[in-house]
DNA sequence: CGTATGCTGAGAATGGTTCTCGTTTTAGCA
DNA sequence: TGCTAAAACGAGAACCATTCTCAGCATACG
């Protein structure tokens, strides 16, 4: 792992500095964050970062190897540090998620061989349960849109 | 098991027609399909369902626990029935997805308690391993756009 | 029949994310 | 210290899968 191994390698690329105050924000956060929150979160910090800019730069942290993602339900995508590794437990009727602190990976059952990955480089995995929360199986389950 | 057993279920609900015509053209399929698709395959098997319809019934289905979904990252819903176990490679560069035969519930590592789930009731699971595909760690990895 | 209830679907609305493109900043150089 | 090329930026427009609206239709039941 010297730097600059690889020239192609993304993670050794240096962090301008609104990438690094994009992940200051994601750090010091206690919870994930939608590109919405986080562009709020840094024009309250006086440091003003265009919506656009936001997107662009998540995308490139996430491609380096800082920042993971997942998509809510609602469509919303929250990110968080790399080395969070928290999971979720989401409701399909009313689309609310919370932490399940499980994790498939480190619990070491797993067998990721280079066989199945075939080149793949690995950065981060998600592992969600998915089913219905209590309060949605009290309610009306289908009723009322 | 018993039908009817608690109103409040939603396994207990009889599928209508189009529910069921969803569900056939999802069990048929052999790979996963978004709404767009589904809507289309129904258009050409002289099932003509409105998009509404068929987004409609994919929600009950999913909460009837018949119907799994998972967001790819363009932001595209793709559904599966439940009894379909399979896992996916997913590249945050260029998105591209690919199944991963493996599964970390079936190997059986996972201690899923009650006590975790705290009256969450589970219909299915998502596990995808993020990363760079072989392609994308080739090419210039944060070039144009 | 007559009414209540729920399902349907065409089209409009929604909203998070991405794209466009002119402007600003940075980097490299003499 | 000026000058130029390349990269980053951001306001607003565009995108597009999904959801909402609401009038019309089907079904159930007395």
């Amino acid at each position: 792992m010297a730097p600059h191994a690889h020239p192609t390698d993304p993670s050794d690329m240096p962090l301008g500095p609104r990438q690094r105050a994009l992940l200051a924000v994601l750090r010091a956060a206690n919870a994930e964050l939608s590109g919405q929150e986080l562009h709020e979160r840094l024009r309250q910090s006086s440091q003003r970062h265009g919506l656009a800019t936001v997107y662009r730069n998540l995308r490139l942290l996430q491609r380096s190897g800082l920042v993971r993602c997942r998509k809510l339900p609602n469509g919303e995508s929250v990110y968080a540090p790399l080395e969070r590794d928290d999971h979720h437990l989401t409701c399909v009727s009313c689309g609310h998620s919370e932490p399940l602190p499980i994790c498939p990976v480190a619990s070491g059952g797993l067998a990721l061989t280079k066989v199945l990955l075939q080149g793949f480089k690995p950065l981060f995995h998600t592992f969600e349960i998915h089913g219905l929360c209590r309060s949605c199986q009290q309610s009306e389950p289908l009723a009322h849109g």
